[in-house]
DNA sequence: CAGGATCCCATCTGATACTG
DNA sequence: CAGTATCAGATGGGATCCTG
């Protein structure tokens, strides 16, 4: 997140990511890269999995129930086989972006500081 | 939080604020919170738990480490007996309330919205 | 493909008791 | 006053296996 200039490329969201480190949640651990990786245009549930990275079916499938219960995201069921399911951004859903950006914009000042902070305390004790 | 027009008044600040229901997290429960109640001067160890109402010594002692370890704060022990002690947000810390600012701004604008998504769909299943 | 069910583990939080 | 030590409970994330 930090370090990036786009809003939502998701494929370059990865665990490295700076960002990682940031003590800031959003609604559980993935919520916030979900809310990314659906900014620009709609996905299914496995390209959001492929996109995030390591998370587990379980904790994606739990994270985008709660994102639908509280009016974040919508889930499309093309009602194929096999399966098609997509998850959109509903207008609350996408008002949360420019929180994130916020967060983004922090980091991108300040969190190497903190990083560093951490650092030379955890080696001075 | 949401809901009020001032930046730091850890008086008003209590369990029974709706942003309790945000889904949102800063480094722990409780830490959003204590750098609001240090937002306008320094302040005590006892007067912070005070102010936050539920928290332990426990809880609130390990989230203030936290925040000195990451450069957040600073700890002023006057060595007096009693003791006494300060804590004060660096300019780091400082640097955080924007964000929170940010969330508190969302919350005003559209907190009840998603209450009202969760409530309509708790009641629903 | 899009999950659900189950189990396990780590972390977090709080309650309680104690201390310099 | 400003904590620390210890323990118990809740929660959350992940691994694995299974299914319509």
């Amino acid at each position: 997140m930090a370090g990036d200039e786009t809003t939502a490329r998701p494929e370059r969201i990865h665990p490295a990511c700076p960002s990682a480190a940031f003590p800031f949640q959003l609604g559980g651990k993935w919520m916030g890269m979900v809310i990314l990786c659906l900014a620009d245009r709609p996905r299914r549930f496995t390209e959001l999995r492929e996109a995030m990275g390591g998370v587990t079916a379980k904790v994606l499938s739990q994270t985008l129930r709660d994102m639908v219960r509280d009016g974040l995201a919508v889930r499309l069921d093309f009602e194929e086989n096999p399966p098609r399911v997509e998850y959109e951004l509903t207008a609350l859903g996408s008002s949360l972006i420019e929180v994130i950006d916020a967060v983004r914009a922090w980091s991108e000042r300040h969190l190497d500081e903190l990083l560093r902070a951490r650092e030379s305390s955890t080696t001075a004790v």
